[in-house]
DNA sequence: TTGTAAGCGTTATCAG
DNA sequence: CTGATAACGCTTACAA
């Protein structure tokens, strides 16, 4: 059995209260007692009961993360991000996925809720209208990749539109005139807008959008995306609507050995880690993973210390990160080599 | 304020014990009852409130996760390996990071002992006698990249001597002579066995072992290991102790205009997801990541539950890897091209 | 400054 | 089968 404050309590020869007192640094205990409480503390190697802690105070200094998938890069940094923020909050992690399940989205929601502070939550759905519904609002909640404002408290958005647009606009700039789009989910928000970014720019340079295949954001679709397009003549580019798939396309583009930009040029989306260190390094709209996981538990804490905060959505539009994959410039025919050569990565 | 279990009771008109009997189906309560008090408490959208059913049950149904960093995708698998184990197992995720310090991992190995009812631990010291220490054994403990069978109930620990004995082994057959090896942090224990079986490698086969450059595991390090490399005459072959920095090795030497394996080989350690997708496709020690995430998240929970299994450690052996990177065939001179076509990624 | 005692929300024991 | 009621470990009025 593990040691309790009455043990402590018993040891030290003062009431629990003054335990307590001195372990929370109240001001109405004498320095001497404090010490020696502590002492004693810790020499029984006392750790407060968690439960009882939050019971008693009513919360539990854990904020309660929930993601869609936990596969890849893009999560790892998300991850990495919201550990910074929380750790420089003194908050403990609850992380949970939903692997893209409605059911067990609801159900890991409605678990958390009363083992939390706070909530921060992505998910693939169009609104947080169902994860407001299964948080009741009990607790503070973030969504991530959204645009909802009216059922959270604070949403963090990337401008998927802008990010999009501005990739497939660099694409026909550098001279490619069919290009195919790997997409994501059709019941994802965040891949219709990047489809629908792509599309924008085509019609802004009045030219016809190339083949439009179906992906799933894993890296396996992007593979599946690509030989299907291997299949028949090539485009000129692919864009894959994130870097996990555009990774699957290098793959399969590779295999069958067309180069990438000299044969077809490729971008991505996210600009995850290792986009850079592809070969040739992805060209793609860059979005800061990991800042955005660290300012979501930042703020997930301000509001559940009730510090007054700016609600609504955090908007970052993408920024365009141009890498050797894009291939030609409109209007050189500059050898690949010295290409990538002269694009940092 | 959350509903309680005793607005249900009060609005069913029944005493809180029998809604507590009906939620967690006990065989002593009517079914009429039980679909009453249901009927109500899912009306009320009542969740019993975490902290207080763990300090009644004492059980939390959260299994503590410490690891000594969240950089990349090695960490990103062991993490969904282990919320495959803790969701099958209907647990809980607690998750923290050491970021290395002795101190930090202390301070949450304490913070997480009342909150969580088993620990899975991965740290970077040499044995568990520390972390056991912080836990005072108050939960089953899993070790992870540990030997230790003294301080935990179970752990989990890889081969390194012989992953990195074949991967250097190979390297040779493949006749590379001159073999520089990044090596991960000097009191890192997997890295220390790491070298040691680079060492051996050497030594059986008679061939003096090349440089020995210091880095931490992270990708920078590879890169700057390999822009020392660069400095002077290129060794024949660079071995990683893990993939991260041999991927920041491959950047540098692309980045020189060195081509692997034409003009160097190189291989690392983990195979991480990532390491099939590099150009060239890497030579790795095959570690199955994410399968002994859920080994061990399975194993915590096995512990938890009392049920007897074989205590230990649980060592597996890497599987060597082998695809474009590690160059050239002994005694062949087939072209590099015609190689990475030949070899499966 | 310290101690006593009343919660916090559940579950479990023990009568009815 | 159901209802009081006593834990569970901690914090915090309220008293002393």
């Amino acid at each position: 059995m593990a040691v309790t404050i009455r043990d402590v309590a018993r040891a030290a020869q003062v009431s629990v209260a003054t335990v307590s007192r001195a372990l929370n640094d109240s001001q109405t205990v004498t320095d001497e007692t404090r010490k020696h409480v502590l002492r004693i503390a810790h020499a029984l190697d006392f750790v407060p009961h968690g439960g009882a802690r939050s019971l008693s105070l009513r919360r539990t200094d854990t904020i309660g993360v929930l993601l869609p998938d936990l596969h890849g890069e893009y999560f790892s940094e998300l991850i990495r991000g919201l550990d910074l923020g929380a750790r420089s909050g003194r908050q403990h992690l609850l992380l949970s996925a939903s692997h893209g399940e409605v059911s067990e989205a609801v159900a890991a929601l409605r678990a958390m809720r009363s083992r939390v502070d706070g909530l921060v939550v992505m998910t693939p759905f169009a609104d947080g209208e169902l994860v407001a519904a299964a948080v009741k609002r009990a607790v503070p909640l973030v969504l991530l990749n959204s645009r909802d404002t009216a059922h959270c408290d604070v949403s963090f958005a990337i401008d998927n539109h802008a990010g999009a647009f501005n990739v497939a606009k660099h694409l026909i700039a550098r001279g490619h005139r069919r290009i195919a789009f790997v997409s994501g989910p059709a019941d994802n928000v965040e891949a219709r807008d990047r489809l629908r970014g792509f599309k924008a720019a085509h019609r802004e340079a009045g030219q016809a959008p190339g083949r439009i295949l179906r992906g799933n954001f894993r890296e396996e679709s992007g593979f599946a995306a690509a030989c299907q397009l291997l299949a028949s003549e090539l485009p000129d580019a692919i864009f894959a609507a994130n870097d996990a798939m555009a990774i699957g396309c290098l793959h399969a583009l590779k295999s069958e050995g067309v180069q990438v930009p000299r044969d077809i040029a490729l971008a991505g989306f996210d600009d995850i880690p290792i986009a850079r260190l592809l070969d040739p390094p992805l060209t793609t709209a860059g979005v800061p993973i990991a800042e955005i996981g660290r300012q979501a538990a930042d703020c997930c804490i301000d509001l559940i210390r009730g510090k007054k905060i700016e609600t609504g959505c955090r908007l970052s539009v993408p920024e365009l990160v141009i890498r050797a994959s894009s291939g030609r410039q409109s209007g050189t025919g500059a050898a690949p080599s010295a290409q990538s050569r002269r694009i940092r990565p």
